[in-house]
DNA sequence: TTAGAAAATGAAAGCGCTTTCATTAAAGAT
DNA sequence: ATCTTTAATGAAAGCGCTTTCATTTTCTAA
């Protein structure tokens, strides 16, 4: 293997152009004669010229790289996301860093850090609850950082999402609609994750402002199929049993392990049981009889916080706040109550 | 927000120390006095210091991160794969870069490009497969690669992985010692897909060697619920029907689409329809009746490739070609032939 | 033509670190 | 105490690029 790879300055010098002119014929074409241009540019492909990304982010301050810091990469919902970041700052000449941090707070600031290390010109994060001290490097490091998959209610900073709050009542408030009234909860843990709190308080809320609670079949759990599932099978076998009629779902996830676990006992859905979900993944409308959930759309959410950061890395404003429509889908797994 | 950030010159002079000395401090701290780097330490944590990643691999030549070119992050395989990567790199102070091309060779070798560009220090790629260009560019940057989910027959390149053809063979081995003898496939697309390609390969032998085939009851489609979904329903909706008592599908999303598409319609698995996946994913193991797959440690491939890539950028051997263990999982979707 | 303005180019100074290489301080040997 | 040997430190030279700033070339207008 050859080790040698030529620089700006070999190219510069096949091209017989100063090194300057050489840089300014790749960065800014407008800026150089066209024949010059084409000499730089043959020279450069005669060469095998690839830029040095680290001394070209050394030199401009900039390294046309964007974080992003994800809970996980193993859900759908956050890996459309990616896909729809990468190619959105793909387009631009930006590359996407990726970090996920297996909703482990600290794991979260050390990636955090490594990018920031890194030199990523712009950071994407996903809801609005992090350690203090996340805000502080953040801050410190004085790049534009978009929050997603969240509003922010002081409305300082950027975000692009949805109301979790809201969404989260409106599927409640389609069980209410199909007369259930005894309700069980699965959510996501609310520790540290601001969705998976403002999902479960809209449930509360929209309950409450019926008279109704769901105190005591509330169970939170991690954000997977199996954990959901298990999650269901604690629910079934506490000694009150299956007191309820409506099953809400912090997300998709845990939605499906539950209706998968009624499968398994021959608990009929939504004939005995309804179970809405959140989130819209694949799996959702292709697993019989079709689970109802609030659509997300997650790859909308990620271009967008993309497009966002690309506008402010320009230079250019944006507005704080950018609200994804969120929309009820009605599959077969909610019915009247029985 | 403020821009200033310290630098390592300002961590020496609040010391009392040199760049040197403090760049050492930090880097090789066997090589300054106890007392010293203590100094040093103090003073970067005063400073809020934050060292400048490009700078760092302008001047010492490596970055300290590590590239990953994936189909897709899409699939709970890869994003398993990537987090089991990302954790190992994590641990010895590396990062991950990440980049997937969904299955467009084109992509591919832009977004490698990019990576070689922003100064990776090795690289995984998935496959064995790639354009002549991408092991051009590759070859020419002089880093260690490590190709992941094949081994290499050639036995040249440094791989961690398994037999894709063996494996499948391995499956289809099962359904005939059910009894199957009509065979139908859901593969992936092999156009330049190794992992597909070896896949169907070995289902052909494994029924050559029995004198069978599946010619015209094979359909290549996109590695995707949905997509296989699709597909099961053009391979039942054909002229000749349901010709087939077994259905070796190319890995678990395609399976499952399929195994819907027998549920929405009716027939029974394994009572009239055999299936085998590929992969062992999640939902392999949750989605009733349970599928029969072949299993692959994903997480322990990717962990695999990021130890061996950290291996050789420490300078030190590794084998070649590293197998990890693949497993016939029978659960209920396979049984004997009606 | 030729002065003046505009466009294109080149020279050179860094960007923030690592890493020789030379120097000084500490430690061990005589 | 003096002379080596070794450990610890500092000075300075880049790493490969971008970006002022100064200079040269080309164009426009009188």
């Amino acid at each position: 293997m050859r080790k040698f790879s030529a620089r700006l300055a070999d190219v510069a010098h096949s091209a017989g152009v100063s090194l300057s002119t050489a840089s300014r014929a790749m960065a800014e074409p407008g800026l150089v004669r066209n024949d010059t241009r084409e000499k730089v540019e043959k020279a450069a492909a005669r060469l095998g010229y690839m830029p040095h990304g680290a001394a070209r982010a050394l030199a401009s301050r900039r390294s046309r790289t964007i974080g992003a810091v994800l809970p996980t990469v193993d859900n759908p919902i956050f890996a459309s996301a990616t896909q729809a970041i990468a190619r959105e700052l793909g387009s631009s000449g930006y590359t996407l860093l990726l970090a996920a941090y297996d909703y482990a707070s600290d794991t979260e600031i050390t990636v955090t850090r490594a990018l920031l290390e890194r030199g990523v010109d712009g950071l994407v994060l996903v809801g609005a609850d992090h350690p203090r001290e996340l805000f502080q490097v953040v801050e410190q490091a004085g790049i534009p950082c978009e929050f997603t998959w969240t509003l922010d209610s002081s409305g300082y900073r950027h975000c692009v999402g949805f109301s979790n709050r809201l969404a989260s009542a409106r599927a409640t408030q389609h069980l209410l609609e199909l007369g259930h009234r005894k309700f069980a909860v699965l959510s996501g843990h609310t520790a540290s994750n601001d969705r998976a709190r403002e999902r479960l308080a809209g449930v509360r809320e929209a309950l409450a402002a019926r008279g109704l609670s769901a105190d005591g079949r509330i169970l939170e759990t991690t954000f997977s199929l199996g954990h959901g599932r298990a999650a269901m099978r604690a629910l079934l076998d506490r000694p009150a049993g299956r007191d309820f009629t409506a099953l809400v779902c912090g997300n998709d996830l845990l939605a499906l392990g539950a209706l998968l676990e009624c499968q398994e006992r021959g608990i009929r859905v939504p004939g005995e049981l309804s179970i809405t979900g959140f989130d819209d993944i694949e799996l959702a409308a292709e697993l019989p009889p079709g689970l109802t959930t609030m659509h997300v759309p997650s790859a909308e959410v990620g271009r967008r916080a993309a497009v966002r950061l690309l506008e402010r890395l320009a230079g250019r404003e944006v507005d704080r706040e950018e609200q994804v429509p969120v929309e009820l889908i009605v599959r077969g797994t909610t019915g009247p109550v029985p």
